[in-house]
RNA sequence: CGCGGGGUGGAGCAGUCUGGAAGCUCGUCGGGCUCAUAACCCGAAGGUCGUAGGUUCAAAUCCUGCCCCCGCAACCA
């Protein structure tokens, strides 16, 4: 009987700049389900890939004075590297400068075009040529250039425009009726509710602002929008071919059983992409399930904030397998998960070190000590086993369950549950009192008999997501991996077999210190320090900055503005008058912080409207790259409304 | 009223759709055991399930108001 297919895939990474390990768990996260799927017979198909176009990636090269292609050259082989460490099974890694993606790619725009579904537009917006930008009259700042600061015109570009619209009624039909479509369900609402039911405006997928794109090959003066162009990279990674000259593996794998992407992607996945489906005449994939995310315990992770942490470091302190566990284990089926070293270091000493590490380690330890290692099964059974077997037995298919529902972490804990089981069963035995006589020694072969299979099971289950303690725990017991089919049966593992009389400790326990002060390592290492890097304005003279009135402001009154997460206005008395002035410090400094101090104060900027509050000058502060402030204030006492200069 | 997610014993979470004795992991305390990585097993303490109302025989779960947190958006003179 020939095997059923399962594709799967992950996003294809962006190549600006090396990923974190919230980027990582996506991959890990689809690595375990296809692992998962080829032990339950599936012939799957696993690919993965990286993003390597767009305006971003082009800034970026230039800023470290590379071409674009080597930039994303060396982004993408540390991506791939960071894969592979983590021991992922893919079987494509595609990268969207591959020659057959670029080319099929164009092939797709033009047949969009030739048959109408893309059409050539007007994009409309404030133009500033100097900066060679567009923009929308809302990012405008007081009727200027966000950038420069100079006049904005209206204009007209031409552009290339995908129709939507046409295929917005088939696409509700289908989510309507596919509800599996869109996983987990609460997102589906959301993208019903919030973007397609609201109507769909025709996407603009060309772009003349930069360079680092495929060309569209009939008007190269645009590249194809990056979404149309990542998109694609679903269909081309099998070999698809507009033109009917598709690789016998697009007929086999595709439609995809299932994108596994980020909850924040999910927009691109269930509207554009099957637009792009229907449009091409293709079928839809069956299921888009968009992942939670990994946060750290102040937060979602960035550069800027610090706490940035990659796979490497962990997997440098932890070892693949413990950092697997944990990205796998802590993140639960719809809402995000935490990560911190310490709770990475409970995790390991408690799951790995302590219930499996342990388990593994004692039960080789009896073997050898009581019959040299060789675990016979002698059959001298006894009311206990039953309920260690019904466990045993019964686990691949609770596990089973819930993979088929993603929900990974279940899965795992149901798998722990087993070697949890097993510590129980040892307590409920004794061997240490059977190996006393001689007449119970029978007995304690068949329990450690009994404790070998157990392990033999649950180690093979564990494969999917811990691929390398799988293979460790599997070859201390001198056994190889239980396959699926072979699990309904209790008492496969060959009686009179040697286990190893060296077991190796599979999870050290971790000392919380030492770890929290490798953690500050990589903190150091992964943030060095950096001056800030601000733009050299022109050389004024004396006269220009005397155009600038600056006087010390006395905080007479401050508070929030509800609406805003940034905005404090404060009452400043500046001399005889007492202004309003709003500023953007709210996350720095608290109203009542603020009262009484002395601050430095622009007095004749023209007065503007921020969140509905007019504001009557500027508080002067200070902010470095990461966007730490500090405002300004006086250094001995002096009165307000004094100038500066 | 910009969009969305969330508030459950000390920590991290499940349970909410489909009301019916508040559960899991870690931590703490007590006990057992000694094969094992100061590991393992058992037991206990600890929660008015953010808050105020409502519906119901019955509410963590359904409805309404409010408070707080977190993303996104906007804004940051």
């Amino acid at each position: 009987m020939e095997k059923k297919k399962y594709y799967l895939t992950t996003a294809i990474a962006y190549t600006s700049g090396k990923p974190h390990i919230g980027n990582t768990y996506e991959i890990v996260l689809a690595d375990s389900i296809a692992r998962f799927k080829r032990q339950q017979g599936y012939d799957v198909r696993f690919q993965t890939g990286t993003d390597e176009h767009g305006q971003k990636i082009e800034l970026k090269a230039e800023e470290k004075g590379v071409s674009p292609k080597e930039f994303v050259d060396d982004i993408s082989s540390q991506i791939k590297d960071i894969w592979d460490m983590m021991n992922t099974s893919y079987d494509k890694f595609i990268r969207t400068t591959d020659t057959d993606h670029e080319k099929q790619v164009q092939k797709i725009f033009k047949k969009l075009y030739d048959q109408g579904d893309i059409y050539k537009g007007f994009y409309e917006g404030m133009y500033c040529t100097p900066c060679e930008s567009f923009f929308t009259s809302s990012q405008l700042k007081d009727g200027k250039c966000p950038d420069c600061g100079r006049e904005c015109q209206p204009a007209k570009e031409e552009a290339y425009f995908l129709k939507l619209s046409k295929y917005t009624d088939r696409l509700i039909e289908h989510i309507n009726t596919h509800p599996e479509f869109i996983q987990p369900e609460s997102r589906k609402n959301e993208m019903m509710n919030n973007f397609i039911l609201a109507g769909l405006q025709d996407l603009c997928v060309s772009r003349t602002s930069f360079k680092w794109g495929i060309p569209v090959d009939f008007d190269d003066k645009h590249v194809v929008y990056v979404w149309i162009d990542a998109l694609s990279n679903y269909i081309t990674g099998l070999g698809y071919d507009v033109d009917g000259n598709s690789d016998e593996k697009f007929a086999k794998y595709w439609p995809a059983d299932l994108h596994l992407i980020g909850k924040d992607i999910l927009r691109f996945h269930t509207i554009y992409w099957p637009i792009m489906l229907m449009a091409l005449d293709l079928p839809l994939p069956k299921q888009i399930f968009g992942h939670p995310w990994l946060l750290m315990n102040d937060g979602k992770m960035s550069k800027s904030k610090g706490n940035t942490i990659y796979a490497d470091d962990l997997v440098e302190v932890f070892g693949v397998d413990a950092v697997r566990y944990f990205v796998l284990h802590e993140i639960p089926f719809e809402s995000d998960g935490l990560l911190s070293w310490d709770l990475v270091t409970e995790r390991v000493n408690s799951d790995l070190a302590n219930t499996l590490g342990n388990l593994v380690n004692r039960t080789i330890s009896m073997s050898n000590k009581y019959f040299n290692g060789v675990v016979n099964n002698t059959n001298v059974t006894d009311a206990v086993d039953d309920d260690l077997k019904k466990v045993v037995l019964s686990t691949k298919d609770r596990m089973i369950e819930k993979m088929d529902a993603f929900r990974v972490a279940d899965a795992i804990t149901e798998l722990f549950a087993l070697f949890k089981r097993c510590n129980k069963y040892i307590d409920e035995t004794t061997p240490w009192i059977l190996a006393k006589e001689d007449s119970t020694k029978p007995r304690l072969e068949t329990v450690l008999y009994n404790l070998v299979e157990s392990i033999t099971i649950g180690a093979s289950l564990l494969e999917p997501f811990m691929p390398g303690i799988s293979e460790k725990i599997l070859a201390q017991l001198n056994t190889v991996k239980r396959e699926f089919d072979d699990m309904d049966e209790f008492g496969k593992y060959p009686s009179g077999n040697k286990v190893t009389d060296t077991p190796e400790i599979l999870f050290a326990r971790m000392d919380l210190e030492d770890v929290l002060a490798k953690a500050e390592e990589f903190k150091a290492k992964n943030l060095p320090v950096k001056y800030p890097e601000v733009e050299e304005k022109a050389e004024i003279g004396i006269d220009d900055f005397a155009k600038v009135q600056i006087r010390v402001g006395e905080v007479l009154k401050c508070e929030k503005i509800k609406k805003s997460k940034k905005l404090l206005v404060s009452q400043i008395r500046v001399g005889d008058e007492v202004r309003q002035i709003v500023s953007g410090i709210a996350e720095y400094y608290t109203p009542e912080e603020m009262v009484g101090k002395k601050v430095a104060v622009i007095t004749n900027l023209k007065p503007a409207k921020l969140c509905g509050y007019e504001s009557q000058g500027m508080i002067l502060a200070a902010e470095d790259d990461k966007n730490n402030l500090s405002v300004l204030t006086v250094d001995k006492d002096i009165i307000a409304g004094s100038e500066i200069g």
